[in-house]
Order: structure tokens, then C-alpha cells, then sequence
DNA sequence: AATTTGAATAATGTTACAATATTCAAAAAA
DNA sequence: TTTTTTGAATATTGTAACATTATTCAAATT
């Protein structure tokens, strides 16, 4: 049996050499849902490349670098979590305003209805979208198509101003 | 010392009854990334209500049944994680199809550019959008407003077809 | 009939461990 | 001498195991 010498100091996998290049931590994670998460923390699924007009010359890839960095569309279109929600639009009312019939809405709650706001509104069970003016002390909700005309807003039993309408997401 | 009775069948904490609803099993994760990961799985962060058009009795919390149920963003408009990127889109020239100065374009690179597809190419190391129209044989890169003219498309060593525009993000 | 108490059993966060990966340098080969 | 091989050294990694906690049941007690 030969021996091939003692220490070896410095030997053995450096620290710090692992796939992350920081500790990592064993976490319990719900059975449906790890797919998705090691896909988030393995390849950085959400961080998606954002381009200018320049063109890059290969393929992007998230771990490239890019003049304008990555986007997670989450985080860039909800600020507010647990003050969003989403409303899909009907019919062409605000189509001024770039809203077409089907678009998905992301509405802030915690947004304040200001003068010239696009916003959220029920009337009388119905959900609503329409741009917010206020005028010699009067409300009006205005659509942005001649074919529909402004409404007189009061909040009342059966009105609710529901939030302020930050992004419109359509599909082509 | 007392006794309380032996065997109690049925006894104990009922299988099924943790947090998720379902089992878990432990995941190693970057330590950076562990409280995003935990708030993912723990308060479904990414899962915004959606609403039709029927207004809900309180404020949308994810917690509550819904009519649409929830949207996570990034799973809705990137299908193709590793194939997509972002483009922001510049100019008017395809106001017609709901694109406004500033968009944001989702583009994947997976889909096939067939005929009327939203289309992004680079022409002499510029990216432009419009709308992929093939007829007698040639191609042509159409605009949707009428002060700009169509465009003969080949694919040269200074053009180059880059992807199908699947969402625009409009902000307000 | 209501309350207390210990048994029963699943969930949960963390430790432990075996298997794997990576690096070093002595020994062997060229 | 230079290159290749080989085992030692040590970190990573997926998962089993464990101790603690939480939850439920029903006997015993009040």
C-alpha cells in the first residue's frame, strides 16, 4: 500500500465555489410549488433583458450585461402588492387613452384619485374604467371616446371609487 | 402516578392540516434569496387578483375565492422564460395596433413570425416593430399609421428578425 | 356537562450525513 | 524535466433524521 505524502494545506474546494457564490440553507418548500422556485433562484426565471434600440450582437441572456439591465415584471408593474389587483377591460370607451376592449388593467388601490387619473369605479354593480376630472367642485368620470358620454360622479351607496389604473397590459 | 387511558384511535393532529394543504420538503436556497422565496410561497406574492366585471363585497385579498381566481404576471406574459425579452417600443408608427411611445413590448423568440404577427427586426443596428405581412412571394414590414410608409423586408446581413411581439405594457 | 390533562400524531425548522465536486500536491510516467 | 495520475483535503448538495411545536382526541376529573 503506498502512501502518496501527508498535508496539503490549501487543498480541498475553495469556499465560496458553490452554484450561488453565497451559503445556501435548506428551506421546506410546498411540493407543487419547488419547480418554481428553483427555477427563480437557479436561472433567475423573473429577471428577463430589457433593450433599448441597440441591437445586441448574440442571443440575450439574463447574465450578460445590458445597458439597461433586466425586468421582472412583477415587481416593475405592482408597487403596491396587497393594494393591486387586476381588472380586465370591456368595450372601447377609453380607447384614447389606450385601453382596448380585453386589455388586462393593473389597478393601485392605494393611489389617490387625482385630476386626470385613470380609475377604477363600480356603478351599480358594475366595474368601470374611466378618466377622473374634477371640475368647479363637481366629479365627472370621463370616457376618451366621442361615442360615449361623461358621466356625473358621487360617491353614493351604489358608486365606489376603487383605485387608479397604473398600467394597461394588451395582447396582440 | 395516574393513568389516562390507553389508546385513542383517531387521536393526534390530522394529516393534511400544515399550512400549504399539502406536503413540503426542504429545498436548499441562497440565503439572499430566502425571504423572497418565503414570501412567495408563504403570501403568494406574485398572485394579484383578478375581477371580471362584478364587484367583490371587500377588498381583494388573494386568501378569498374569486370568479377569475389570480394572475402572476411574469407566468402570463413570459411562456417562454429563456426565449423572451423586452424591447421598449419608440416612435408611433404602429399606433394602429395599440402601441404607443414608451411601451413596453414583450417579444418571444420561440414563436414563428407568420403572416400578420406583430414582428421585431433590426434594420442597419436599429430595432423597430411592425406587423409581419407576406404576399406574392415577398415580405413587408407594415406600419399601422398612414404617415409612414411599408417596408420591403429581406433578411440581409443588416436585418434581422428577432422576434413575435406577444403583450404591450402600456403605462398610465 | 364542562374542564383538565396526557396520549397520539402531523408539521416544521434545523442538524446531520452520505454522496458528489473541486482543488492541491506528491508520486509516477514520459 | 515536464506531464499525467492518484489519493488527500475540503466545500457543496440533496435529503433523511430529529427535536420541538402544534393540533386533536378522549379519559379522568371537577
Amino acid at each position: 500500500m503506498t502512501t502518496r505524502g501527508g498535508k496539503r494545506t490549501g487543498a480541498g474546494r475553495p469556499q465560496g465555489t458553490n452554484y450561488y457564490g453565497e451559503p445556501t440553507k435548506p428551506v421546506r418548500i410546498p411540493v407543487s410549488k419547488i419547480d418554481r422556485v428553483l427555477r427563480f433562484v437557479r436561472e433567475r426565471e423573473d429577471a428577463v433583458p430589457i433593450y433599448g434600440h441597440a441591437v445586441p450582437a448574440g442571443f440575450p441572456s439574463p447574465a450578460d450585461d445590458y445597458a439597461e439591465g433586466v425586468l421582472d415584471l412583477n415587481t416593475h408593474l405592482v408597487r403596491e402588492p396587497t393594494a393591486t389587483f387586476f381588472v380586465r377591460a370591456r368595450g372601447d370607451s377609453m380607447i384614447g387613452a389606450g385601453i382596448h376592449d380585453g386589455d388586462l388593467l393593473v389597478v393601485d388601490r392605494s393611489l389617490e384619485a387625482i385630476n386626470g387619473k385613470v380609475v377604477i369605479v363600480s356603478i351599480n354593480g358594475e366595474l368601470t374604467v374611466k378618466r377622473f376630472r374634477r371640475s368647479k367642485g363637481r366629479t365627472w368620470l370621463m370616457p376618451e371616446n366621442p361615442d360615449y358620454p361623461p358621466i356625473d360622479f358621487q360617491e353614493q351607496d351604489d358608486t365606489h371609487l376603487w383605485g387608479v389604473v397604473t398600467n394597461v397590459v394588451h395582447s396582440l
